[in-house]
DNA sequence: AAACCCGTCATCCGAACGGGTGATTTTAGG
DNA sequence: CCTAAAATCACCCGTTCGGATGACGGGTTT
């Protein structure tokens, strides 16, 4: 809010300063006989121009889009506040495509008991029982995508 | 576009009106001994206030375009393409929830095996095996928040 | 060297899951 | 009214999953 304050502040020392400026100036075009009518006009243009300038400024704090992007990035930090490895962040991800321990044991080339030792530890570190349950929490913590 | 054009050209009728309504005024206020720094002063308030509308009516568009989110809308088309009845979608978003076939049974207060009918026919239906590529397929159809 | 973590693999067991089949009741639409 | 779809429940069977425990080799840290 104190910008906004700032802004009509600066907008009304603006208006004084030139007002009394426009004044001052007044009586020299005054003295070259301009109709009152001329002079009129430029002052409704000119406060019509600041008018506008002042306006943008206070609206000007809406416009900021905000412009979310489905970015992904890896929550490093909670990954080592668990403690989950390497290894076992590699099977929680394909645990997350849709794959059977059996499954992700033939992806990484190793048995199935180490798979479910694996997901055992993960269970345990998510706080979770099901694999369902490591997946949601995998997303939340964003450890997977 | 258009509605700016048209702003644009409202501003300057109404700018041309009260320019030559003030003008008429002017001379009464005039007889009336009136100061012209008062006058002035008059006009450069009302026409920054017109200014400052102005600016607001032209910037209006900038505006609306702040919205974001990642507002989940249900594709009733695909469920509707795929047959998926109101239960077994019902199945569907609690299996994504992380819970078992049990906790699904007695969350909607049916028998366990009634759940695994469910949930055998949302596989068929979803053309998959496991209950975690059902939750994958379901978000990728947007079938489930 | 000892303690410790990681990754690997194993066995056992009970619970959960998935597939198949069949049946009854309720609901909705022609 | 009558039928088709939806919803309900049951039983069987095999697979998968989850939990507990133990073991072993290779690193790092102390």
């Amino acid at each position: 809010m104190k910008p906004i304050y700032k802004t009509a502040l600066a907008y009304g020392m603006a208006l004084a300063v030139l007002t009394t400026l426009l004044k001052a100036v007044e009586y020299q075009y005054w003295a070259r006989d301009l109709s009152v009518e001329f002079y009129i006009g430029l002052v409704a243009v000119f406060f019509t121009g600041l008018g506008i300038w002042a306006g943008l400024k206070l609206t000007q704090k809406k416009v900021v889009t905000v412009a979310v992007g489905p970015a992904f990035v890896l929550n490093t930090h909670e990954l080592q506040r668990l403690g989950i490895s390497k290894r076992e962040h590699e099977v929680l991800a394909l645990m997350a495509k849709g794959l059977s321990n059996q499954e992700i044991a033939d992806t990484l080339f190793v048995s199935l008991n180490t798979v479910k030792t694996h997901t055992s530890h993960l269970f345990m570190k998510l706080d979770v029982s099901r694999r369902t349950q490591a997946i949601q929490r995998g997303k939340e913590l964003r450890l997977i995508a």
